[in-house]
DNA sequence: CCTTGAACCTATAGTTACTACAGGTTCTAT
DNA sequence: ATAGAACCTGTAGTAACTATAGGTTCAAGG
């Protein structure tokens, strides 16, 4: 009995993306391609707007299209359990800890930088920055 | 005195970079055309090791091509000051903490979902990770 | 019913910062 | 002299979209 239809343009704005990229994930497989009005245009169900809402945010979180389109597999076809997902949500949970990590040495270096700076208007030669970036190495690589 | 010579080899490693990657700095005039041997290959000397070793280091620290040609800038021409250098570095540091900032809240969401899910084997239609997917907004966007 | 303009359609190119390849030339060491 | 490593140029591919062009369809107002 909930059969609302959405065009793209609703679908879109409903879930807080632009209307190509919705052309976009039908296009690489991660949304179907819906049915049609007369003239061509696609019409959407509910079902198409949760489904989004899944992938943006799994985005959000951080995940990869294709490892989206692991877990849409795990949900699209029977026969998959929880632990598969949970075991997927501790690899990124692992991922995001490596760049955060990653993101506070090199804030330390930055904030360094900026505190041996006088700034002002001493010559560019001068500048400890400048000096600093010159220099090989410190923080971890991204 | 200091005139040693380098191949683009050299200069690649001595950077820790790729053939390619200098190959392309050059092309979007980062890196400066350089003297050519008889047959063609690029000859570099101290200045152009020190000058790429500045780009790859402020690309280590999350600097954008773009920032790094206005760094150069300063550094290229005369009557710049260290104190543009200063606030380019701390527009950097605020926009790294932002970063930090999205990627927690997201760490956050993740442990949440993985804490909230047993795993194991019961079914995809109970996993509460697959649920909070389905759920809207709860992060900053990335 | 007709018109207007918003929303839609497809297909292609652009974005960022490289990386990878193809097909050919030069350099270096034996 | 020759083998093979390193170099050359130019083009295409990567991720995940975004933007544009040029045309069609839809919904609302007159």
């Amino acid at each position: 009995m909930n059969n609302v239809k959405y065009s793209i343009g609703q679908l879109a704005k409903e879930s807080g993306c632009k209307v190509e990229t919705v052309h976009y994930y039908e296009k690489i497989g991660l949304m179907p391609e819906p049915p049609r009005t007369e003239g061509g245009h696609r019409v959407f169900a509910l079902s198409h707007v949760k489904r989004l809402n899944f992938i943006r945010r799994s985005r959000e979180l951080g995940f990869k299209i294709e490892q989206i389109k692991d877990l849409l597999k795990f949900i699209d076809e029977p026969n998959h359990y929880c632990g598969e997902v949970r075991a997927m949500a501790m690899l990124q949970a692992r991922a995001v800890q490596e760049k955060i990590d990653d993101l506070q040495r090199l804030q330390l270096a930055l904030n360094e930088m900026v505190i041996k700076c006088k700034g002002s208007n001493n010559s560019i030669d001068d500048c400890p920055i400048v000096d600093a970036l010159f220099t090989k190495k410190a923080t971890g690589q991204q």
